[in-house]
RNA sequence: CGGGGUGUAGCGCAGUCUGGCUAGCGCAUCUGGUUUGGGACCAGAGGGUCGUAGGUUCGAAUCCUAUCACCCCGACCA
């Protein structure tokens, strides 16, 4: 049977944007979900793009000045119970060990045999854990600041999970700092989210909205939640990283003290920060089209894929020794933090088989090497972004391959930044507000990113629920200015951006 | 937790109402052949505790009971 000629992804964003999502993951052989319910298996491709990730983000914070270090799975129940808000946070999405060991149940099967004393929590965050050390690390102001980050998997019983989006056990980082003054944490806070938005925007391609969370929508137990907002494809908004500055909440709760130069105690002042799996389902869902994957080159696994086209075996081996050849001579070439990355793909399948499992994959350059190329030292190349491929000089090729990664990585940003600010508006009047949201039957791509002047959460509140919008962030770099709120009419200084979001 | 739905080959499904040939189809896989600068074609093959347990019956994928899992809508989602 014929696949479909048109595009490699069925059904289309247009046709149905989360079945696309899921089968864009599909296709290109990034994740699946495994037999524990909520929980993904990452396969060697969508592994590969995290592990890209992580190199570059991990240098950004060593360059800021961090280390790493890694602090246990479990924690104990009670030290969860210590901060109020943080608590009722996390406590309903929590997974808890309560008993070890396993023994037989006299039916050819197991059963856990002893219960713990004090239930274990499996880490849906690190605070506490990190604090309790924390506490004991801390005595001096010469001991301050701490400065550690952690690469880890957390757990979070999520009741709808959905592959990268939101799974119940997730990798992420998450840094945790210990400062002598409020300055030095919300400042640590600011770099932070900083890093994020120029990892999304310089690496990523995905263009990001920094802002500070409102108070219901701020981390539990923090004084200040800054986040870095997208927008998908299909107009929703997608958190994609958050830093927190924890004040003396949890220093108080875990009695993180220190004595200052002026020989008095004094509760410390934290930070946390993270960003997880979630990245790639924002890479996904940012850049990708109707025929699958679409990777900005820097982090793309494989920059690109040379396909060996020969009928016999005569052939084969001067092709594939060519092809040889040429991963060789653009291995050698710089590219950002590394080198070109080359896949040769001479498995035994049909061409055009090939090369759509390399366009579903995302692979930004497909290069064919062919007896008649040979001939004339030329190289067939395709690019991801354009439909059709094109015979050049071989040293055509390889002279302007970092540049065209550039410019291919510059092209996707551009085309994000361009898609969001379509959809991005300023909105004065509920009536406005509703009709910017309504729900249209034909298409699921309705909404976008609303700029608004609003009196409070509470005055929002009903009519943001009854249209399933939520008040994603107050933007730090708007200006400063005064204006009418869109639901009351009172005049207000408050302007946040509102959008539905995953 | 409330409402609805689905469990049959790796994936997608038909068959269930009305019990009865050896449980079938498409895709995928493997083999042989013809092909090959583009998602091939022909022929053949392998692959199933019909979610699980019990019951009714000469006979159960099909009927009955229980149970488990998953999906969708809602609630929930710092």
């Amino acid at each position: 049977m014929n696949k479909p000629a048109k595009n490699a992804i069925s059904p289309t964003r247009q046709e149905n944007y989360p079945e696309w999502f899921q089968q864009v993951i599909k296709a290109a052989d990034m994740a699946e979900n495994s037999p524990v319910r909520g929980c993904m298996v990452i396969k060697p491709w969508g592994y590969a793009i995290w592990e890209n990730m992580q190199r570059i983000l991990d240098a950004e914070f060593k360059r800021t000045g961090h280390q790493n270090a890694y602090f246990p799975l479990f924690i104990p129940m009670s030290y969860l119970e210590k901060e109020a808000k943080h608590v009722e946070g996390f406590a309903k999405e929590c997974a808890v060990v309560t008993h070890h060991r396993l023994e037989d149940n006299g039916a050819g099967g197991l059963r856990p045999a002893g219960p713990l004393e004090e239930p274990l929590v499996v880490r849906p965050t690190s605070e506490t854990i990190i604090g309790a050390m924390y506490a004991k690390w801390v005595q001096s102001y010469r001991d301050l600041p701490i400065l550690i980050n952690q690469w880890a998997n957390v757990v979070r019983w999520e009741l709808r999970t959905r592959l990268f989006l939101r799974t119940a056990e997730f990798l992420w980082q998450e840094g945790h700092t210990v400062h002598a003054t409020a300055e030095e944490a919300i400042a640590e806070t600011h770099q932070m989210v900083h890093v994020y938005a120029e990892f999304a925007e310089k690496v990523m391609a995905v263009p990001v909205i920094i802002g500070e969370k409102t108070p219901g929508e701020r981390f539990p137990g923090a004084v200040t939640t800054l986040s870095i907002e997208a927008m998908m494809q299909d107009y929703k908004a997608l958190q994609a990283g958050t830093s927190h500055f924890l004040g003396q909440n949890f220093s108080k709760a875990q009695e993180i003290k220190f004595q200052d130069q002026n020989n008095e105690l004094a509760f410390a002042w934290t930070t946390s920060w993270g960003v997880s799996t979630r990245l790639i389902g924002a890479l996904i869902m940012t850049h990708s089209d109707d025929d699958g994957l679409v990777l900005p080159p820097r982090l793309a696994p494989a920059h690109v894929v040379v396909m060996p086209i020969y009928r016999d075996d005569e052939t084969r081996n001067e092709v594939l020794a060519a092809c040889k050849n040429l991963k060789q001579e653009l291995e050698a070439i710089r590219y950002h933090e590394g080198s070109v990355r080359v896949e040769i793909d001479d498995r035994d399948l049909r061409g055009g088989e090939k090369k759509w499992h390399h366009i579903k994959r995302g692979v930004p350059i497909r290069v064919e090497i062919g007896p008649k190329d040979l001939a004339s030292d030329s190289v067939f190349v395709g690019r991801r972004d354009e439909a059709k491929s094109n015979g050049m000089p071989r040293s055509e090729f390889t002279a302007s391959i970092a540049s065209v990664l550039d410019q291919m990585q510059n092209n996707l940003f551009a085309k994000a930044k361009a898609y969001r600010d379509a959809r991005s508006v300023d909105l004065k009047t509920e009536s406005e507000f509703r009709a910017f949201f309504a729900t249209d039957d034909d298409s699921t791509k309705v909404g976008g990113f609303a700029s608004c002047f609003f009196e409070s959460e509470e005055a929002v509140k009903p009519l943001l629920d009854e249209l399933k919008v939520t008040i994603r962030c107050i933007p730090i770099e708007q200006e400063k200015a005064s204006g009418t709120c869109f639901v009351t009419g009172r005049p207000t200084e408050q302007k946040a951006i509102f959008a539905r979001a995953y």
